[in-house]
DNA sequence: ATACTCCTATACCAACAGGTCCAGTATATG
DNA sequence: CATATACTGGACCTGTTGGTATAGGAGTAT
């Protein structure tokens, strides 16, 4: 029963300082492109500063523990700045929500060269540094309980994160299956399998606290071993025989 | 208060009346021996009817909306009754948490006769019973969330339900390695990778309510495809479809 | 019967979070 | 310059929730 040495979630939120963020400026593309309105226009750098605070309370506390005064706090910003950009705090984590699904997807689609062993386990490594290597993680392992509440945001972000991701996948095992390496009787089910098989119980462990999150060296471990066990199950090597279909 | 226009996701907890809990008498057997003192005895039907109610809540909503009077109300009971069987909130949800890894295990644990794919099929067909075909998926992804903030509860948790779970498919598949049947480098990446491939994305698409519980028949299927992969890619000779046995 | 305990109902408290109001100040445009 | 808007900081309102206090009714033991 003795696991691995796991890292303790107590210090998550233990240096969250203003000068301590995570350097992602990937928040300024999201800025308004300037109204030209009458009067002081609004600082898009306390914009960008309120979303990546939000990004980084949201990804390591659910979301009911995340007060607006602890986003202004990290922000460096008063609360009612917040609701002069945000209109409320649905709309902050929605607006949050979005950018990393964006983030993810951008991640994802960078076209990689090679062979099928080399594409898949390209893709895998993608995959794996934005789902076991971000903060996307824990985050994702909230949104479930946080938008049950809220079907419409729910489907809204599985469609534009996990659900593209898999159907992106599908569409590469499909082609491989087509140009004769793999033998799939359905992509999307491969799809699924394959990014299992790449995560392998990682995510469930890091949500739970019971593992930190995976560095390069780990990733590109289960990129690799994933696609393994993946080319050993759908590789169309002569004589054997896929089931199912 | 449980009549007002809150915000009820997709009529989850629609129906949970008095009359309509799940009949899943589980929580009788952790009623407290007796401990004969003078005076009126405390009524063991009425913990058991906490305890159930809780765990519908529990199951269909993250804990912080998971309200002690709605817990009362549902059960048919005063809140003063609550405290005066349960200490406070989290204790109830440990408790009830307790119960529901005791229900998966024991579902595991039944013994299964067959070779290497019946036995592997059935435990699949166990496993996805508790993770895909009951209300535990979706409590079990609110888990993460709430236990964010208790580490030792969330460990708990994890070695009592998904950590053995883990290690006993581990021990099956070093068995049949042992035995011939299975060429394995790890046979606890091996249990991750059956496991998944056993669930392939329905957790996830059942937490963000995408998609509603397994069927008998949905559950059937993603044993065998899954065990079926499995063994394609662990089998230990190359050139023979282990399809038979 | 009596004593003791359980259970209920209700009111109540403290804490806290989302959101607003406001007075004052800063910063842009025309 | 005037004007319009942005931002701050804090007080403030409102609603909710976990948990407590209390009083009276109800069931079970001796």
């Amino acid at each position: 029963m003795a696991d691995l040495p796991l890292a303790q979630p107590q210090d998550l939120t233990a240096d969250l300082t203003r000068d301590n963020l995570a350097p992602e400026p990937v928040f300024s593309g999201l800025v308004t492109p300037i109204p030209r309105r009458a009067g002081r226009p609004k600082d898009t750098a306390k914009r960008a500063a309120i979303l990546q605070a939000a990004h980084v309370l949201f990804a390591n506390q659910p979301y009911d523990l995340v007060t607006m005064e602890a986003v202004a706090d990290l922000a460096g910003v008063s609360k009612m700045t917040i609701y002069s950009h945000l209109q409320d705090k649905e709309t902050l984590f929605e607006t949050v929500v979005a950018s990393v699904s964006d983030q993810m997807i951008a991640a994802i689609t960078a076209p990689a060269p090679g062979g099928a062993r080399e594409r898949l386990t390209g893709v895998g490594i993608a995959f794996l540094q934005v789902v076991l290597g971000s903060d996307v993680c824990r985050m994702a392992h909230t949104l479930p309980g946080t938008l049950r509440a809220k079907p419409g945001l729910a489907s809204r972000f599985y469609a534009a994160g996990p659900g593209r991701v898999r159907a992106a996948l599908a569409e590469i095992i499909a082609r491989e299956a087509h140009d004769g390496m793999l033998t799939v009787d359905d992509p999307m089910l491969a799809a699924d399998d394959l990014v299992c098989l790449w995560e392998g119980g990682m995510p469930e462990r890091i949500a739970y606290g019971l593992s930190g999150l995976c560095g390069p060296a780990e990733i590109a471990r289960r990129a690799i071993r994933g696609t393994a066990v993946f080319l050993r199950a759908y590789a169309a090597s002569p004589g054997l025989a896929p089931t199912g279909s």
